[in-house]
DNA sequence: CAATTGATTGAATCTGAGC
DNA sequence: TGCTCAGATTCAATCAATT
């Protein structure tokens, strides 16, 4: 792990390293469409408690004055989009960006990345199962914090592995809402003094869910405000590679010790549940070709209606003719029909899903 | 009740009324600094393509109606503007607002009002108990609402009930995630043909906690887009004031008959229709988000048979894979398993039962 | 009548490979 | 780029129907 100055316009990619300095500028000296995901925990140092600095730095004298609360949210929205730009442009065009924030922050940073033609995927609510509670009684617990998923664009490809949050989740799809503790005990990095290394250093919990659901072993994973790590640490870990991004030095110093320390997993413990969309596709024709069925035979639906089996893999009813997902259709009057799982065909008088003689054909492949 | 169109410039406030036409006029025409409370659940600007089916292939009834499609995020900002500057200054100095929505809107709708003036006290995140799943596998269970709470200004004053919230709230402290029900069943307004008479009813137990924890009673609520009237109901059931505004007729005929209904529940009977919470479900994948489990790890079933720990939750043996449940199953030859009482892992040379894992969760979440 | 099974439904930005 | 078509995909609740 080592932290390096990059060089403007170079072309190499900086993996598993921390570059020192502005993350607008180090993200503009790095080449475009080289990275898979983002994530980002911007700042959101609104400065709107006590003293308010303008852009400029001056003091702003009436807090309630709305023309300068006006250009103190400019300034903030100014430096996102800017961000989000910077951060944009490194994106393949099948990648994708989580921003995490709060309410001070994230309905400004939400708008900016609309704006910025990245496409919402999902809000995602991290749920503290130990918040700080209010101490004054004067609001609700902020007990929440809110991440956005996005594409690059609308309509652009993007990862998901849906299986796998799915296993995470006990075999019930994953919802927007996690529940995960904030991060303490050995987990919170210390200074020597023993104070905590960052003000705010996410879990790696959920840096897991979201590299876990959102990338696949090694994709390239930039964090344009590093911090203490947990990006790099949670993708080393998981066989991702990283780039981090930070300003402070006693920031990048924590990280660095922290990502020497990290173990990746082996190959076995990365792989995931994968979806059926992953596995290769074979044409119903196969079947006949392999001999599993035989031209001239009789399919059965659910509902008793039979087709017959031609040569070419297609299939004729009384009414209709096509292919096993297109008859299926038409028999049920429905916009579409899986033909695997709808077809039957008789062997010893029992019925039998003609998916079983694909899962025969993808086992006997998946061996080769 | 009874529905008007209001005079413009009219004084008095036209109470306990569901008022037609657009809410952005009529509320030009509400007396300045004269209301208390404004809950607003405003079009989402869901921007729905086409149609979506699930996967019994029934079509997804899907808002679709006209007062959702705005043509440009331009023209939704300004519209937002529109509603809440007029909203706004309804308000009394020592006023709130209460705005729901969507990942769609929420953010344009925060910014919006933080350049209103408004000043945001909390968002509260609606954990749906319910939602609908994701019927493609393509994106998170989009499973929660955002709900914006402001007051009219920073360092305004609010009303806010700490402790009757916190009543409700078994005792302790009211968190700004609330877990409730969508509504359904009898409280879901139909029309005499059965369909839905709104497509996008609130449950009474979201704005009981909302007026509850921020207006007296005798208050005066003011809901712009007032729907089939779940404002108006509830407000009436605590003994608030309300006004409604609402453009379509066939809505505030709607409303007018349920508000007719309407008799102040018991005590006891708003308890339990608020204070519904979901059981605490520990997914085994958290185990491994949080640290407590490694992936690669083995389990040991109590045969001695062992099984590897895969990033997903997973488990691999020699014969099968799938969840701890499935895989001890299998093993067993049983028709089911409970994985957490069935698997081992091993500290220190010793066994020890997974189940203490989800027991160490438990009891830091119970805590919320 | 109790218990079980089956049908219905909800604010949803919901496909993708191959030609 | 657009078109065609294979084929993958759901959770909790409420009701109605059946055993």
């Amino acid at each position: 792990m080592t932290v390096k100055t990059p060089k403007v316009g170079a072309a190499a990619l900086p993996l598993n390293q921390i570059l020192a300095g502005d993350c607008i500028e180090v993200m503009r000296s790095l080449p475009e469409g080289s990275v898979d995901l983002v994530f980002a925990d911007p700042p959101y140092n609104l400065q709107l408690r006590g003293d308010l600095h303008r852009p400029d730095n001056s003091r702003v004298d009436a807090v309630n004055d709305a023309w300068d609360r006006f250009g103190s949210f400019e300034a903030y929205d100014r430096f996102t989009r800017d961000w989000l730009a910077a951060a944009r442009r490194l994106l393949k065009p099948g990648g994708a960006i989580w921003v995490i924030g709060s309410y001070h922050n994230i309905f400004r940073v939400g708008v900016a990345m609309q704006d910025a033609g990245f496409w919402i995927l999902n809000d995602v609510v991290w749920r503290k199962s130990n918040p700080m509670p209010n101490f004054r009684g004067k609001r609700l617990t902020n007990a929440h914090e809110t991440l956005i998923w996005a594409s690059k664009s609308e309509g652009a490809k993007y990862t998901f592995n849906y299986e796998a949050l799915k296993a995470l989740n006990e075999g019930v799809q994953m919802r927007s809402d996690w529940v995960l503790p904030i991060c303490t005990g050995h987990e919170r990095l210390k200074t020597e003094s023993g104070e905590k290394a960052h003000p705010t250093q996410k879990p790696e919990s959920l840096l897991h869910r979201v590299l876990v659901g959102s990338t696949n072993p090694g994709d390239v994973v930039l964090d344009p405000f590093f911090g203490t790590g947990t990006t790099g640490a949670v993708a080393r870990m998981l066989g991702r590679s990283f780039i981090g991004i930070e300003r402070e030095a006693t920031y990048r110093d924590a990280a660095t010790k922290r990502l020497e320390k990290v173990r990746p997993l082996d190959r076995a413990a990365l792989e995931t549940t994968t979806s059926k969309r992953a596995e290769p596709r074979i044409p119903f024709g196969q079947l006949l070709e392999r001999g599993l069925l035989r031209p001239g035979e009789m399919l059965v639906s659910p509902r008793g209606k039979a087709a017959k089996v031609r040569v070419d893999g297609s299939l004729v009813s009384a009414e209709h003719r096509g292919s096993i997902h297109q008859v299926g259709a038409a028999l049920e009057g429905a916009p579409s029909c899986n033909g695997w799982t709808y077809w039957q065909f008789k062997r010893d008088g029992k019925l039998i899903p003609i998916d079983i003689l694909r899962q025969q054909l993808r086992a006997e492949q998946g061996q080769a």
